[in-house]
DNA sequence: AGCACGCCGACT
DNA sequence: GTCGGCGTGCTC
């Protein structure tokens, strides 16, 4: 007798598998997919391991198999074993990230009448409640119905309870049903000469056709190797009836055939060729072809490379490249992208040097289109892979090379659906267990990757120079502006006067201004609108934020609450603002001063659609507006020539969040926005406002000074244990009850420290608890936990927090 | 996620 | 007394 560990699918948030008995005759390998009971469920399993022994006593059945093949390698199920451990996710979650798309179906429940009630419920209309006797007549008008439909006109709870009742009376029954298949192998009907046909035709003996039939069994005819449907179609149109004739006469045969549903037209893309590399990319590209040569047991180097190289230095030259080099040793390759900017610009750009060889994956194609180019990726039809951090997991055989471009960028953290996973992180874990080599590009590599590369665990490949620079531009003027002068001058406006003049001659110019405001605008913290001081927590060194509920400042560290200043406690002014500012305010402000400009605002609020960003690049570059309003998305993917300005609103609103690494992303933030600018500028400038001049990350971010920025950031980090020093998890439990929800909070703060004292764990920190940055989701109180220690997922392993709690390992931004 | 079980307060 | 809401634990 044989046994299986799955990983079912199931809301069950636990570490383990789950053991089964495999039935006699069936064969069953690791990697496979099943159907197996689960409760009073038939729902999905992937085979992880096949054993003699099961891990636990009683085992049922596996009920039959999904797939023939298995779906995930040996590798993959190692690596989603590793990601279920170091992210604390159930297996399931982990194995799921590499499962094809569209691949997983629930088990609906239905109900329906039970045919033969008991006799004790004969008169049922006696002693059943309103609501029972509601949801029994309707029961009654169909054979079947599903118990959400139900839960949508009754209310879940309410649902639910009655149907509970229902049943228990004898009156009802509930059964499963499996959702149907969501995408499917696609086939269309090919047609081909019959051996009939050709034999008639070798002996000159073929019957004499009507014209038409002549027409498209000539087409047929000239297509040796068959033809689709679609493609006579656009040769001889409404050709049914004639093809079924010529069928009927057995002179053509049919087959069906698969066809993949693609994502890239390669049809118009032109052909790219190489590019003449420059001294310093030769030599990057050097150290990385080299690693790809070496065979990783024989060599001495770190396998992961930083490539740091300022906005227009040619990093994708050297991924183009470095990429050929692998596909020439025959090994596959993964490269990654941020969500926005897996652009028909990026992909046109791969696919015109590796016609036909790329695979793209990402959640706007249709589930048709994902999940062919899944099948194309696994039947081992694609060279390349590009898409964003989901691709890491695609169904490639042992890639040769894994590329993470803008490795700075915050989309590569997961944050919402378990396993909160860090691409880079999972990247390096896969490089390893394949011998891969990894390649991190960045302008403002992340901090934690500088940190590992001045350590010597990365390789760092420096590209100091600009390629040619545009119109002999080179990085844009910046200039800086002091909002506190403004202010003690008389300027009350969000426009500084240089920054005001600015955009009058611009629009004096018939020229192009962007405006960037922090997208975390909404979010408040406090200031001194003379001396620019903001009221951070002694103990942690974030900023407060302000509480209108309790009246008083509160530190979202480690929960401490702070009396709410009426004087500044460093100038003793009485003007203390609470501030925050979104993109949709400053769209109203600009409105208000500049009533003549058309304005066009980009932020994730207006994107919809396939194509929305594209469409907005678009309508930008076409000059069909004055000034661009934007977040984030607007320091990225912008070259355009008329855009003479840059205007950042307030530079320190990512600066005050009170995160650790709100000096990193506004350096980042910044540094793209001066970077991106200066490709297309001529005689344009940058202008920064801020309240806070002197902040190193906003003074190195206008000399585009990474080095200068990592050595001040660096020693705020190891003072206070952040990281790359120490780790983080963030715990976050959340309920309904806001006492219930402190308590639970409070107890699990309790377990942690005793424990962190059991085993002796002196470099443990255990902050908080305090309410969540979020205080209230979806009607849900959150309080959290912060946990700084050399490796707390290991700790929290141990501890197994249970339901109501999520966990968040190296979290980015804030829970 | 469901579902059973057990605990407590609110009622016929 | 029991009904029901809610917290907890279990599903191989």
């Amino acid at each position: 007798m044989a046994f299986a560990e799955l990983a079912v699918h199931t809301p069950v948030l636990r570490p383990g598998s789950f053991s089964y008995s495999i039935p006699a005759g069936l064969e069953i390998k690791p990697g496979q997919a099943v159907w197996a009971p689960f409760g009073p469920k038939i729902v999905q399993g992937i085979v992880l391991e096949v054993t003699e022994e099961p891990a636990f006593g009683q085992t049922r059945e596996i009920c039959g198999v999904i797939s023939d093949t298995p779906l995930l390698s040996f590798h993959q199920l190692n690596l989603a074993k590793w990601i279920s451990q170091t992210y604390l996710s159930s297996i399931y979650e982990a194995v799921a990230l590499m499962l094809p798309p569209s691949f997983e179906r629930q088990s609906l429940a239905y109900i329906s009448l039970e045919s033969s009630p008991p006799a004790a419920a004969k008169n049922p209309s006696e002693t059943l409640s309103p609501n029972m006797q509601k949801i029994f007549d309707r029961l009654k008008a169909k054979d079947i119905t599903p118990q959400n439909e139900l839960e949508k006109i009754f209310g879940k709870k309410t649902a639910q309870s009655a149907i509970l009742k229902l049943i228990n009376q004898g009156l009802v029954k509930r059964t499963y049903r499996i959702s149907p298949v969501r995408a499917k192998t696609k086939f269309e009907k090919h047609f081909r000469l019959s051996v009939q046909a050709l034999a008639f035709i070798k002996n000159q003996t073929l019957p004499k056709l009507p014209p038409r039939q002549t027409q498209v069994f000539n087409h047929i005819k000239e297509n040796p190797g068959g033809i689709s449907k679609s493609g006579l179609n656009l040769l001889v149109k409404n050709n049914s009836a004639v093809l079924k004739t010529l069928e009927q006469k057995g002179l053509v045969s049919t087959e069906e055939r698969q066809i993949f549903r693609h994502p890239v037209d390669y049809s118009r893309i032109p052909p790219l060729p190489h590019l003449e590399l420059s001294p310093p990319q030769k030599k990057c590209l050097e150290f990385i072809t080299r690693s790809l040569n070496t065979p990783p047991e024989d060599d001495q180097n770190p396998r992961t490379f930083l490539l740091h190289g300022i906005t227009g230095s040619g990093k994708t030259e050297i991924y183009l490249q470095a990429l050929a080099e692998s596909l020439r040793l025959g090994k596959k390759a993964i490269v990654l992208v941020p969500e926005i900017s897996l652009t028909p610009q990026t992909i046109a750009r791969f696919a015109g040097r590796f016609p036909g060889q790329i695979a793209v994956l990402h959640s706007r194609l249709s589930p048709g289109e994902q999940f062919d180019e899944w099948q194309r990726i696994k039947n081992g039809q694609a060279d390349i892979v590009i898409g964003p951090r989901s691709a890491l997991f695609a169904p490639l055989d042992k890639p040769g090379i894994i590329i993470i471009d803008e490795e700075h960028e915050w989309t590569y953290k997961q944050q919402d659906p378990q396993p909160r996973y860090h691409t880079r992180t999972v990247a390096n874990k896969m490089a390893e267990e394949y011998g891969a080599v990894l390649v991190l590009g960045s302008a403002t590599p992340d901090v934690d990757s500088y940190f590992k590369a001045q350590k010597g665990i990365y390789q760092l490949l420096e590209l100091p120079e600009r390629l040619t620079p545009y119109r002999g531009a080179s990085l844009p003027k910046t200039e800086l502006v002091d909002m506190r002068t403004e202010l003690s001058e008389g300027n009350r406006s969000i426009f500084s006067r240089n920054l005001q003049t600015s955009i009058e001659k611009v629009l004096a110019n018939h020229e192009q201004a962007i405006l960037f405001i922090n997208r975390r605008g909404g979010a408040s913290f406090i200031q001194c609108r003379d001396c620019g001081y903001v009221a951070m927590c002694k103990s942690c060194d974030a900023p407060l934020t302000y509480h209108p509920d309790q009246e008083n400042l509160v530190c979202h560290q480690c929960g401490r609450h702070y009396p709410n200043p009426l004087t500044c406690p460093v100038c003793g002014s009485r003007r203390i603002k609470y501030l925050g500012m979104g993109t949709q305010k400053l769209e109203e402000e600009t409105r208000l001063a500049f009533p003549q400009a058309r304005l066009l605002r980009w932020d994730s609020d207006v994107i919809k659609g396939k194509n929305t960003h594209q469409q907005i690049m678009d309508r930008f570059s076409c000059h069909q507006a004055d000034i661009l309003i934007g977040t984030q998305m607007v320091a990225k993917g912008l070259d355009l020539p008329d855009v003479t300005l840059v205007g950042v609103i307030n530079a320190d609103i990512s600066l005050n969040l009170p995160d650790f690494r709100a000096g990193e992303r506004t350096f980042q933030l910044l540094a793209q926005v001066a970077g991106r600018a200066g490709r297309g500028i001529s005689g344009g400038k940058v202008v920064i406002q801020t309240y806070s001049p002197e902040n190193y990350a906003i003074r190195s971010a206008v000399c585009h000074d990474y080095p200068g920025f990592y050595a001040k950031e660096i020693v705020y980090r190891q003072a206070l244990n952040n990281p790359p020093f120490r780790k983080l998890a963030c715990l976050v439990f959340s309920h309904l009850n806001h006492d219930f929800c402190q308590q639970q909070a409070k107890l699990m703060a309790k377990t942690l420290r005793e424990k962190a004292e059991a085993v002796g764990l002196g470099n443990l920190e255990i902050l908080g608890p305090a309410p969540a940055f979020i205080q209230r989701l979806r009607g849900r109180y959150r309080y959290q936990l912060i946990l700084r220690s050399p490796n707390p997922s290991e700790f929290l392993r141990e501890i197994n927090p249970g339901q109501g709690w999520s966990i968040d390992i190296d979290p980015y931004g804030l829970c």
